[in-house]
RNA sequence: GGGGCGGUAGCUCAGCCGGUUAGAGCAUCGGACUCAUAAUCCGUCGGUCACGGGUUCAAGUCCCGUCCGCCCUACCA
């Protein structure tokens, strides 16, 4: 894309009674990642996260600790999700939460503006109630009965009887988009990605779409439906907009707003990459407003090949991989290791050997080594290149061409083919400094201009390299840029890395990049 | 039942529209070197590409079938 068109980016918000797990974390990261990554190349970005805190479940938890829901919703984004945000260093420019006043008015709009267009009407919704859970249940939530039940439905959890309750809704008209959802998919191939996302989407909506229920009677903890507040908007309907109220959708005001940052690119998981891909343009198409350009559903984090869970045990806190590794490695080693859009395993084995082999050996040792060189041999003053030959321009190639690889890559969604593109710079910088082995050119005076060269040409090197690895690891992109470069590292352009500004003096680095680490393992598992 | 994705070296994975002796990283083993975080560099070892058919001059790469694993099949957030 051209530098300066908007790049707006949003995670899915968070369900406030989850517990925050590396899932969240992953989601979080690879959306920073692309917003710092297009920020850096001077798009117009704009990163949203949030919270989602209506819904009967939040009502029954709050009530259970004696608080009223909002209260309970505040303590749960003050003391579980702002701190994830914290924990994986995540540059949101905004947070929404469901509750917000902007959010609530912004909700009422749209849904009277479907009202008065003719996309809502009021219908019968016909349900499996199961009075134990105070829900309805779907056909999946239920099995066979047995014993007094024989030839019955019961709900999983109670094993009695659930019952077939009517209850008066409104209903969006969704199988209206049916067709033209389908041609959005045609005519726009990349707007759900990746493929095997998309091809999931495609034959469930080939498969017939029905209108969706979208209000409950039962509870009142949701957004009231303005022409009937009896009702309260059902809690996906609620949630999806967000996207659109954090923006200035339905403020008068902030209409300019809204027109200068959307539509959208949604990072989500692929569980919930249908209701992103068909709810959620059926909604806009309705309203008259454009689709989001891109719903990208990515991949589980499987551990022991498995997908996490509370009752294996298998659910693990951000915090236990920061506290060994530190806030970049989590950042780097999620966004290395896994193919984005894949399912990925996580393992500590595997993220304790590539913080070793490439953060601690590969990378910052690499930074150690040529600082080293410019301190002891020229007292730190950078040295000015001479003629180049041909392994110095082969290290100039390389970093136009990862430049340009990497920034391709994020275009295109491949988080881990960038890293990967930019990782040959790594090997090619070590290579490089071995075989041209300045420490015997410094034992030599006459090879003093040529001593200078190579460190000069190996200093560029890095020096792109802490532009480009910037979105991914921004601490240790900073802490060395502290030492070699000059003015702000954010306002390096991105796309032309190699254009850095160096420092005349590289100051030594106050401390290792990236330690060793001993134990790798965390205490108890 | 219907549908999607995957099954490639010990491990994690690349292999686009079919085309020379199937690749990378890690791990193993051997060597070089010392600026650096006992680091780096070079080399070595290693695969009947799940299985069975088929199409083709040519298939890991296309088609059919079988086996195995994961997932989806809407009002759970």
């Amino acid at each position: 894309m051209p530098a300066g068109d908007s790049f707006y980016i949003t995670t899915p918000i968070f369900y406030v009674n989850d517990v925050p797990h590396i899932g969240h974390a992953y989601t979080e990261v690879a959306a920073d990642v692309l917003a710092r990554w297009h920020r850096q190349r001077g798009d117009d970005t704009w990163l949203l996260t949030g919270t989602d805190e209506h819904g009967q479940k939040i009502l029954r938890t709050a009530t259970s600790h004696d608080v009223s829901p909002k209260e309970w919703a505040d303590k749960l984004v003050e003391e579980s999700w702002k701190p994830l945000l914290e924990t994986v260093n995540i540059s949101n420019d905004d947070f929404i939460r469901t509750t917000d006043a902007r959010h609530e008015t912004g909700v009422q709009r749209f849904l009277q503006k479907l009202y008065d267009d003719g996309f809502i009407y009021q219908g019968e919704f016909e349900g499996y109630y199961c009075v134990g859970c105070e829900e309805y249940k779907q056909q999946s939530d239920l099995v066979e009965g047995t014993g007094p039940y024989e030839g019955e439905f019961v709900c999983a959890i109670h094993s009695k009887p659930v019952e077939l309750l009517k209850e008066s809704n409104y209903f969006f008209r969704m199988s209206d988009f049916e067709k033209p959802l389908l041609d959005l998919y045609e005519s726009q191939v990349d707007f759900i990605q990746p493929e095997s996302v998309r091809n999931e989407i495609v034959s469930f909506v080939k498969q017939g779409l029905r209108d969706l229920s979208i209000s409950r009677a039962s509870f009142d903890w949701g957004i009231k439906v303005p022409w009937d507040d009896a009702h309260v908007v059902y809690v996906w309907f609620d949630a999806l907009l967000n996207y659109a109220t954090a923006v200035g959708y339905g403020e008068p005001d902030e209409l300019d707003e809204f027109e200068r940052r959307w539509p959208a690119v949604h990072i989500v998981g692929k569980d919930i990459a249908r209701f992103h891909a068909v709810i959620w343009p059926a909604m806009l198409m309705a309203a008259g407003l454009p689709v989001p350009k891109h719903v990208f559903g990515h991949g589980w984090l499987l551990v022991g090949g498995e997908k996490m869970s509370k009752s294996k045990l298998t659910g693990i806190a951000p915090q236990q991989i920061t506290d060994t590794f530190g806030v970049d490695a989590f950042r780097y080693y999620f966004m290395r290791a896994i193919t984005f859009g894949q399912d990925g395993n996580f393992s500590w084995e595997d993220i304790s050997a590539r913080y070793q082999a490439e953060l601690a050996n590969g990378f910052g040792n690499l930074a150690s080594r040529i600082i080293a060189m410019i301190t002891r041999y020229f007292d730190g003053v950078v040295p000015v290149a001479g003629d180049l030959n041909d392994d110095d321009l082969a290290i100039r190639e390389t970093e136009l061409r990862v430049t340009a690889e990497a920034d391709a890559a994020i275009e295109r969604f491949a988080i881990h083919e960038s890293v990967s593109s930019i990782w040959q710079l790594v090997d090619a910088l070590n290579g490089y400094i071995t075989e041209q082995q300045p420490w015997v050119l410094a034992k030599d005076e006459a090879q003093r201009a040529r001593l200078g060269t190579v460190l000069s040409t190996a200093l560029r090197g890095l020096g792109t390299l802490t532009v480009l690895l910037s979105p991914f690891i921004p601490d240790a992109a900073h802490k060395l840029w502290e030492s070699i470069g000059q003015g702000e590292l954010t306002s390096q352009n991105i796309d032309r890395a190699a254009e850095w500004s160096s420092a005349p003096n590289v100051v030594p680095l106050p401390s290792t990049l990236f330690p060793r680490i001993e134990q790798p393992e965390p205490a108890t598992a």
